[in-house]
DNA sequence: CGTGAGCTTGATGAGGGTCAAAATAGGTGG
DNA sequence: CCACCTATTTTGACCCTCATCAAGCTCACG
C-alpha cells in the first residue's frame, strides 16, 4: 500500500464554504422519487428542510464516524467516499455516493455515524435536521419508505464490493467499479453523450477502493486502455464499450436497483 | 478457487421441517431489547407474531434472492450465510447470521431479496407475517426501530468485511473472522466458558467467507494454531487467547454494537 | 471394510506488492 | 512566460503471498 505524508494528509486540508440555498436539490427529489414515488406537496416538503448548503473542497471530512447523527447529509453534486483509516497511512474504501445519495443511513434509526465520509473532488452537501424530519414523517410516510430502500439499495452496493474484493482479479475489480460508478451517474443525468464522466480520484485513490497497491492499478489500468474499453486522464472518465467493459467485470446492475 | 462437485451443491439437499412452535425466541427478543428497549407488551406481541418455526438441514436455501419479501425471517438457532453465486463451482459469501439476527433486512423497506441466504449446519428460523407487524407497527414503533437498528449494524458489518477482503492477509482475515463470530456468538449465549463455540463450516466455506483458496485456509488455521489462539476441530472453535487474536486480526468489536 | 468428504502436505507458478527512479503534469511565485 | 516544486503517473526489477494441481491421509458412515 502506498504511504502518504504522515504530516496529515488524512485530515482535512481547507475549510467547508456555506453556498446560498439555490442550487439543485432537484438531483435529490428525482432521487428519491425513482426509489419510490412521492406526490408532489412530498417532494416540496422535503425541498424545504434542505438547509445549510454547503461546498467541501477535495479530501474533507464531511461526516466523521462516532458522532451521532443530528442530521441528514445529502450529496447534491460531486463525489464521496465511505472509508476507514487502517493506520496513518493507509485507508480502506468501503463505498461510494454519488449526488442524489444520502451520505450516511444510519440517521434513519438515529444510529450513530459508523464510517468516516470524505469528499473526492469538490462537493456539495445539504442538510435535513432530523427533527424536523420526524414531524413531517408521519404525515409523509413515502419519503421514509424512499430512504429506507436507498439504504436497502446501499446494503446491496456493500455486498457487491465484498464481492469484488473477494473474487475478482484486478481487471475485473477496476472494470466493476468503473461500471457501477458510471452506472450510477448516468442514473443522476451526470454522463454525457460517448460515456464520458467526471471522476476525480488519483490512481492511489483507486488503489484504497479497490485493495490494490497504486503501481498496480497504474497497470491495470493500462489494460483496459489496451483492450480499447475506457479512456481516463485528469479524472474524466470514457467509457469506449460499455458492454465490453461489463462482461469483463461481470457486472449486472440490478443491485442498484430500487425494486 | 474450490470446485464443489457440478451436479448441485450449491442446491438444497434435503426438505426443510416444520417443528412445533415451541423453542426459544427468547434469542431474538432478548436481541431486539438489545438493539432498542421494547416495552414488555411489546415483546409479548412480538412474540405472538413468529409463526412457522422451521428446522433446516446445513446448506439449505432459507432464503432465494429475487424473491419479493412476504415475511421478515429470523433466525433462532445455527448459524447461516448471505452469499453469491458466481458460476456452478464458485461463491463469495457476504455476510453472516447468528441466532437473533434477522435473516434479510430488506423487508423494512418491502425490497426484494438481494442475496441467497443459506444455512450452515442445522439451523431453525421463524417466520413473521409483514401484514401482521404493519398493523402492530404503528402502536409499536420501538420494534421498527430496533429492526433498524439491526440492518444499521447488518450494514456496518459489510463494510468490516469490505476491510477484511481489502486490505488485510490471510492470516489477519482469518482471525478478523473468528473474532467476529466469537462476539456475536457470546452476544446471544452461545460461547461456553473457555471461548468454545461451534461453528459448522468446512475449510472449504471458510475460503468462500475470506476469498481464500481451501488450501490456503487449512495452512493458515494451522499458523493460529500454532501461534496458540485457537484450537479448530470438526465444527468446534476454541478461542484460547482472545486479545491475542484480536490483536492479529486489529478486531474491535464497537462496530457490532447498537449505539 | 470400502467409500467419499474433508483435511493435510508438497511442488510450482502467477498475480500483485514493494522499492526505486524516471517521466509528466499542475501550480506557484517571480 | 519562465523556473521551480510538488503531486501524480509510468516503468523496471525483484520478491512474497496465495492459487493451482496433485496426491496422500483421516475419519465418519453405510
Amino acid at each position: 500500500m502506498t504511504f502518504l505524508p504522515v504530516d496529515g494528509d488524512l485530515q482535512v486540508r481547507t475549510p467547508p464554504e456555506l453556498v446560498a440555498d439555490r442550487p439543485a436539490h432537484d438531483v435529490f427529489l428525482r432521487r428519491l422519487n425513482g426509489l419510490y414515488p412521492l406526490h408532489p406537496h412530498e417532494s416540496r416538503a422535503v425541498a424545504g428542510l434542505i438547509h445549510n448548503v454547503t461546498a467541501f473542497g477535495p479530501h474533507q471530512n464531511i461526516l466523521m464516524d462516532q458522532r451521532p447523527s443530528t442530521e441528514a447529509v445529502v450529496l447534491l453534486d460531486g463525489l464521496a467516499c465511505h472509508y476507514r483509516a487502517l493506520d496513518t497511512a493507509r485507508r480502506q474504501m468501503t463505498g461510494f455516493i454519488v449526488p442524489g445519495d444520502f451520505c450516511d443511513s444510519g440517521f434513519l434509526s438515529s444510529s450513530p455515524v459508523r464510517q468516516c465520509v470524505m469528499s473526492l473532488g469538490d462537493t456539495i452537501v445539504g442538510y435535513i435536521d432530523l427533527g424536523q424530519l420526524a414531524t413531517i414523517a408521519d404525515k409523509l410516510p413515502n419519503i421514509i419508505v424512499a430512504a429506507m430502500r436507498a439504504a436497502s439499495i446501499e446494503q446491496a452496493s456493500s455486498r457487491e464490493l465484498v464481492i469484488n474484493l473477494g473474487a475478482r482479479d484486478a481487471v475485473q475489480r477496476l472494470a466493476h467499479f468503473l461500471c457501477e460508478i458510471h452506472y450510477r451517474l448516468r442514473g443522476v443525468g451526470l454522463v454525457s453523450a460517448g460515456g464520458k464522466f467526471e471522476l476525480p480520484m488519483t490512481q492511489s485513490e483507486f488503489g484504497e477502493a479497490l485493495g490494490l497497491s497504486t503501481v498496480h492499478v497504474n497497470r491495470t489500468i493500462q489494460q483496459l486502455r489496451r483492450k480499447k474499453l475506457i479512456t481516463m486522464a485528469q479524472g474524466l472518465v470514457t467509457i469506449l464499450d460499455q458492454p465490453g467493459l461489463a462482461a469483463v467485470a461481470q457486472f449486472d446492475g440490478r443491485y442498484l436497483r430500487p425494486n
